[in-house]
DNA sequence: CGAATATTTGATAGCGTTCAAGGTACGTGG
DNA sequence: CCACGTACCTTGAACGCTATCAAATATTCG
């Protein structure tokens, strides 16, 4: 989520490089559920995703949890273990479902960013990506109603991970109720709510971690800014 | 704001690498209110600023606007120039006083950022700070309701520019209640409504575009506590 | 001084959280 | 294969925070 549905972190690399990377990764793969690492640990290294989705999220003081972005295919999570900075994760990463990825444990990680400028300006298109889409998440939070934000969030996620299925656009990623609040900015009730309504309406069909899209129209209007009137 | 207080950027260079770069840059001074770059805009260069506060700003499709950070002394604006991918600047940026600033026009920037790896390392770092800066705003939007919100941002900004000022930190930038509101993510209204109550209780003390905080122990009361759930 | 900008305060409505109380799907072990 | 525990989900009711609107006031600056 966050950032455009970018290409594959591989594909802006030469083939020889990423020979080069793939000869130093090892493979890693986590179920449901499991933790790639935890918020406040020392950064140790950095995950490419092969397969699957990571939720990538900030745990509060009082215990509360805010999604920062979903990670699929082709996407790189911790990309700063590369470089200097920061020494310990500033946010949690859970898998959703099973995850496949290559991890370059952080020595690795800075060599290769030394030797392949290639690399290095590759992560650091990963990181700037992710600050714009976090800055849009951060606009739509601070003005839009619950129920603009998650037609966004629905959206956007249609379009990183939406599969066809029966003439909707079903979201192939497992995310309950609590997953997708935890995106909005909301509680789960009130996207259970929503997502209730607008079942009714067709535009939407819901289960359990389960959502498809029926009407990409009428999701469009919803996410769009509210009408104001004229006078 | 965002970012936690970090050194000036130029001091984690080396005399003969800031010589270098210094060499390359071209002074550029605003007034209060201009315009450093706004959004949509190709991006032409990187900005390092000596003097002054500068305001960036995300704007909503609606004409809403709402604040990513506030870059002071030392702190570089549109690092992302340096390096390949945004054509266009995602965000606003306005000078909230005089502003002195370095500008290193984009090819420069991309040259320096080849030949002085320390030059492309500092930069790296100040938008991994940026990142965190913003996730963390994204949190509390998330989960914290605004007293506690607007609690936090005054905190922080008098950390990051605070004066002693007749036995409070007066907040060294000229931020009018629409500032402050667009940075908590509220209305103008709600923040004059608490700023008004809190100077009642001796919290603080107002002004036209102007903030002291007259207890940090207080104010750190307003910004913990909630022991709400969520999430 | 006048114009532009910034602020205060009240009244009102409504969105969305909170709390409570079931209900429903899932997978795991017997 | 069934039973049971665990997670997930739904819906109602009520309250409170905050946005919204309106209008008057204050401050700054040219």
């Amino acid at each position: 989520m966050g950032q455009t549905t970018e290409p594959d972190f591989l594909s802006a690399l030469s083939a020889a490089d990423v020979r080069r990377l793939l000869a130093h990764a090892e493979e890693r793969r986590f179920r449901g559920r499991e933790t790639l690492f935890r918020q406040g640990e020392p950064i140790h290294g950095l995950f490419l995703i092969r397969e699957g989705t990571v939720k990538v999220s900030q745990l509060g003081p009082d215990g509360n949890e805010v999604v920062m972005r979903l990670a699929g295919p082709g996407r790189v999570i911790a990309a700063v273990a590369a470089f200097a900075q920061p020494e310990r994760f500033p946010v949690d990463a859970k898998a959703l479902d099973n995850v496949a990825t290559w991890f370059w444990p952080r020595p690795a990680a800075r060599e290769l960013a030394r030797e392949l400028p290639a690399f290095a300006a590759a992560l650091t298109h990963e990181i700037s990506c992710q600050t714009q889409g976090i800055q849009l998440r951060l606009r739509e939070l601070a003005t839009e109603r619950v129920p603009q934000r998650l037609a966004h969030i629905l959206l956007r996620l249609a379009e990183q991970a939406g599969v066809q299925d029966d003439g909707a656009v079903r979201i192939d990623i497992p995310l309950t109720k609590q997953d997708l609040a935890q995106m909005t900015g909301t509680t789960l009730f009130t996207v259970s709510r929503l997502l209730s309504e607008w079942a009714e309406k067709g535009l939407v069909e819901v289960g359990r971690a389960r959502v498809a899209l029926r009407s990409l129209e009428g999701m469009r209007r919803l996410a769009a800014p509210a009408q104001r009137e004229r006078g």
